[in-house]
DNA sequence: GGCTATTTTCGAAGCGCTTCGACGATGGGC
DNA sequence: GCCCATCGTCGAAGCGCTTCGAAAATAGCC
């Protein structure tokens, strides 16, 4: 490989006046950075990774802690962990994955080898240790989720509770008066995942502040057609569902509506919010208020790239507002002039 | 961070004593390299990465190429990634992720600027185009998957000729005589992905030598019904059927065929077989010869370390010998004497 | 033309580690 | 008691880059 110094020799300058060219932190002169540029790519010179990290003090890499759980949606994790690193591209970082059971010891090594210059945390628990570990680490560190104490952390989020509320409130401008919420298995609960309790927070409320009639349901099984069921046992006249649930509970929810003869939109209207997965090619797809991987990440790893760079100190939680998808899955209920949505 | 300076300052002793006791590439005195890691456990010191990398020319990282097509199965790739990590952190390496619109140019920039060690390549079409780019670089390269021409490359992967031989074996044993084959859909074949065509040749060589009939069909959709029905269609009393084909296909198959009045495993009997998922959760489980991502990711990244470390030249193609898990979905034909499976 | 202000370039230190050659200390053989 | 081999340790070079301070070159001004 070609080092600075063969590309020095080749422009007939110093290899300081290389750097300073190739990194225009000093002003050189026009003519004689095109040299230097021109001997850098005749050479195909790229400067060594390790050389520049150790003398710089950057590498220009990023951890991603990315456990798996039993529960874990490996798809949902793979889009995340892709979106990360693709974002950190965009700002000229690499990106080092981190292994479950490896994962505090990850980011241990990785802060004290001064391999990483930041750390992306995904899936975060409301307990997480990666939290405690955080807090000590000399290592920048920004959490893709929100435990629950943030003190002293950086996070990033989906608004739940604002996208509960859209959610509420979009069923409501349609004139939907009995509101159904089918929450995530138990078992993601008792993981002490975080957002499903911000969304039911939110969702809660909502509905008291606006009078409306609701029933919330967490499935005892991973088909939607148990969740509808009880739904419908709560509440047998119900008008509004709104799914913060799983890709498999969610996915069969329509064909559970449908066994009970209840019709999307028109008997139920639906809306899946706080999710990751995409409804489009559900046998009925509904309206969506995503958890925007590409959103979360690149705000993540922007502010990630601001802290390393600047050392500038950021607040503790940025909540990213919901967005809404339609996809026909409300219309108004029978008799009802739609109001504005908000 | 503790430099090896203090840890040398701490134990009475110079640096290179540090370096060797902690290395082990010389011999020092037991009580000196006692005091040594002694010094080095209280200061909690870890080398630096980078200084490391320089000096040793080696980074203890891999990079991972992971494209993602529009037929990707997400999950599936996680997986690989995962246990490519798993696998490296076992030998010491760590995993930088390669994402695919930066696929080329990132292993061009992960072995120029001497970033990686090594490159892994996942989902490999039969033209990959990272194919040639990795007769060029100087670093090594392993790829999870095989491209039509291996010629100096170094490629680990099932052996799906012996895995489609292997479930004709086996259904052949239960005295099943007409057996169809539903593949991959169309879409995935024209990407070139090879494994399919692997599998089809094995199947088809087989199928020749034991003089059994047979038919192959390509979905037409994402759903197993269809498929099912072609079969069917080719061949009304078929009593086996292999399945190399995507997770949605194969999940809907068990309905499909009791659709048509067939159970499994009497009427036919089932295998799912170079496949990647898992059909325990699927309404009817099926017997599996899994893709196993275990299996080739540690054997590939196995390989990749004693490339690196030892310079060694390894054979272009090693096939992982396919392994079979029963889940009841294959049975004796009626009035067949079950002989011995191979 | 001579002097200072500015631009442009260079040299060298140093980032933290590995590794080679060599030196001092110890021990065995005669 | 002396020489040589062996063991244990050290010093220093060097990996390839960034960056600071300063020197050299140029420009601007009276």
């Amino acid at each position: 490989m070609a080092t600075i110094d063969d590309v020095a020799r080749a422009a007939g300058v110093s290899i300081s006046t290389v750097s300073y060219a190739l990194s225009g932190k000093r002003s050189i002169k026009e003519s004689t950075r095109n040299r230097v540029l021109d001997a850098a790519a005749h050479l195909g010179y790229l400067p060594n990774a390790s050389a520049r990290t150790l003398a710089a003090n950057r590498s220009q890499i990023f951890a991603v802690t990315a456990p798996l759980h039993p529960d874990t949606d490996h798809s949902a994790h793979m889009v995340f962990a892709m979106e990360v690193t693709k974002a950190a591209r965009d700002l000229d970082y690499d990106t080092l994955l981190l292994v479950h059971n490896d994962a505090l010891d990850g980011m241990k090594r990785s802060a004290a080898t001064s391999l990483a210059d930041g750390i992306i945390v995904l899936d975060v628990d409301a307990h997480d240790p990666r939290a405690d570990l955080a807090r000590q680490l000399a290592c920048p560190v920004v959490f893709i989720g929100v435990p629950e104490d943030t003190t002293g952390l950086v996070c990033v989020d989906l608004d739940f509770e604002a996208a509960a509320a859209l959610a509420v409130d979009r069923l409501v401008a349609a004139g939907r008066k009995r509101i159904g919420l089918i929450s995530h298995p138990e078992e993601t609960l008792s993981r002490e995942s975080n957002f499903p309790l911000r969304f039911l927070h939110g969702f809660e409320r909502h509905v008291a502040e606006l009078g409306i009639e609701h029933v919330e349901i967490t499935p005892r099984t991973h088909r939607g057609l148990e969740a509808v069921e009880d739904v419908l046992d709560a509440m047998p006249d119900v008008d509004g569902l709104v799914l913060n649930t799983n890709v498999d509970v969610a996915s069969s929810v329509g064909a559970a509506l449908a066994l009970h003869g209840k019709s999307v939109p028109t008997d139920v209207s639906v809306i899946a919010a706080g999710v990751t997965f995409s409804t489009a090619r559900f046998p009925v797809p509904f309206d969506t208020i995503p958890l925007d991987a590409h959103a979360s990440c690149s705000a993540a790893v922007e502010m990630l790239a601001r802290i390393v760079e600047t050392s500038a100190s950021l607040p503790e939680t940025t909540l990213i507002p919901p967005t809404y998808i339609d996809q026909g899955s409300v219309a108004p209920a029978f008799g009802h002039a739609p109001t504005p949505a908000r």
